[in-house]
DNA sequence: TAAATTTATCGAAGCGCTTCGACAAAACAA
DNA sequence: TTGTTTTGTCGAAGCGCTTCGATAAATTTA
């Protein structure tokens, strides 16, 4: 008589028991799977309910040979990032992951990983049945998770030819030129920088592909790009400096994200260029602070929480393909992309 | 033959017969507890290396009775907020969940939580050891989880008198206004919201004992607050608009936080009135807007990752502590503050 | 009608680990 | 010296589940 109020715990045994079944068919019933009568599985499911049965996770997971865990790897800085960008990708994943059955864990690294010292323990205790990457990851990390064997996604990011989710940049990108184009503008600059991440070359390439098409066949003078630099605020204010500086007089941008664009803005301001009327701005993102600038930014929406949800599904089909033995799922460059959508304000 | 390539999975038995050992021994030495010879020790150490074993969680929770996985709980709008207060505690217990060989599950709920519907699944399968829940969540959920008999420790939050994490709100607030009365103030405003949120309710009153302990007795008509709202930047604003066309007319103004302190020095630059010259202003947070206002804001910093940290590190007292059969761990008010720093900046 | 196939159910092995007792040797105490 | 306690090691049970045959009844096919 230790402990007489310490519920006991209810096992898949109590179940079997109580429905007159084994437990077999009982584990059959919760997994749906195998041959259950119709009449037995209602037996069942009635015993699961009265008593509240509830699988134990680390039982199912050592019988199986799977986790049921999915990894989220992410760099450090992004999590924390005043945007939640990623923090809203990652959200998508966990509102799929419910349905699913799966829990997500999330592993942040920093932003000057080191190998074998930095490896996320999901990684080193292989206890994740697949892994999503949010955003630009150091390579070494990248071939750390190839390594592994465990079938991985990445979101916003490219990788060899694994999976991975994207915007429709280019396509987003065209729409956004045409729609300047539309307006009447012509002389139109692109702002960018990092223009080897590829969603940054794909906007690229979606600008000079709509200038192509509307005949203007040499952009090249028209493009300001920041090689070395990532795409922010700051970088945006400084190419703004530069596209005013040079001879260049365009009368519409279209900038490589929103935080350039912001920042474009803000040096127009300083320098009392009034937009939309001096010049158009076109961002790329729909980041929040493009609501609350003056004036309101016209941009092109990204659903954050359709690439967290895309990824999961997607490496979750993955998973199943990988339990019928096809052992190595097939390659190719599988491109999930998500949808976007122009939002016009104030900017244009 | 099946698949000559697929490595076999090194387990405890593997690294047993490596080191003419038994399985508990390895077992002991893995988990540093039991009787173990130094010498026996190395030899299995090394047979941990060479063959590189890593423990499946899975196995060792289905034997140990342990998840070893903590849950995370936060509201949604407080994970995706932009200014990443929740996102920063929540870095910091994941960082210290590295020392404690721990997994952290994160839970989002929905701000208008329905008890059941919306139960986090950690909760329903009690896939965890214990819980850290983030601010301020349904009374609801806070039952639930009481009930689930899980240990628990908040941060920013209260309930009852489960252990809870906090800054110290009063000795901060004191601080800060007494550096307001040192430097000439005497009429000093409080501007608030959401006066039954602890934390608020404690910047209150070190607000009022520092202004007692300076001779200034009646505060009453000095402090402007909006019982039915959140401290947001646009209920600064209102209060500010109610401050000035109230016959108060203080020197200076210490907010509840930062999002507020925003607000009202918004509206004060609309009316022309300049901070710090005609009224001086103190926050309370630091969040990242205080840096970059203008002028800059004067705030009391608080250390994010530290209440992350910090709450793990409780949490897995308690665990310890209720291992030891302590069957209930100790009730009182477990408070454990994080400390906190005055920022002087441009607004005061 | 017999043979083959599908449907239904169950028992038992086993996933990889922890932990409890058994046992014995070493260290200490009386 | 003889007990006692501490130290060291191991075997085996068992955590709660899945899954692989075995078995048999029901159904289909030849």
């Amino acid at each position: 008589m230790e402990n007489s109020k310490a519920q006991k715990k209810i096992t898949i045994k109590d179940v079997a028991k109580h429905a007159n079944a084994s437990m077999s068919t009982v584990s059959m019933v919760v997994n749906q799977k195998g041959y259950v009568s119709d009449e037995k599985r209602k037996v069942v499911l009635n015993s699961i309910r009265e008593l509240g049965y509830v699988p134990t996770a680390s039982a199912r997971n050592l019988a199986s040979n799977r986790t049921n865990n999915i990894g989220f790897i992410l760099r450090e800085s992004h999590f924390t990032l005043s945007e939640p960008f990623y923090t809203r990708i990652f959200l998508g994943t966990e509102f799929e992951s419910k349905k699913h059955n799966l829990y997500v864990l999330l592993a942040t690294v920093s932003d000057n990983y080191k190998k074998e010292i930095d490896t996320p323990r999901l990684l080193k205790e292989r206890n994740v049945d697949g892994i999503i990457i949010a955003g630009k990851v150091s390579l070494d990390l990248l071939e750390e998770v190839e390594k592994s064997g465990i079938p991985f996604v990445l979101v916003d990011y490219q990788y060899k030819s694994f999976p991975y989710i994207s915007a429709d940049n280019m396509d987003a990108s065209m729409e956004a030129v045409q729609y300047l184009i539309n307006k009447g503008h012509s002389k139109i600059s692109f702002l960018g920088a990092d223009p080897y991440h590829p969603s940054i070359a794909k906007r690229l390439e979606g600008y000079q592909l709509a200038m192509l098409k509307a005949g203007y066949t040499n952009t090249s003078e028209f493009v300001f790009l920041e090689e070395e630099e990532s795409p922010t605020l700051q970088i945006g204010y400084n190419l703004g400096a530069k596209l005013f500086k040079s001879e260049v007089k365009p009368t519409a941008v279209f900038c490589a994200n929103d935080a350039m664009a912001l920042g474009f803005m803000k040096y127009a301001e300083q320098q009392n260029i009034k937009v939309p009327e001096d010049i158009a701005v076109i961002g790329f993102d729909d980041v929040e602070g493009a609501k609350f600038s003056s004036p309101q930014l016209t941009t092109i929406r990204v659903f954050k929480e359709q690439f967290g949800e895309l990824a999961l599904r997607h490496l979750t089909e993955i998973l199943e393909k990988s339990e019928e033995r096809v052992s190595k799922y097939e390659r190719g460059n599988h491109l999930l992309t998500v949808p976007t959508e122009l939002v016009l304000r104030e900017s244009t």
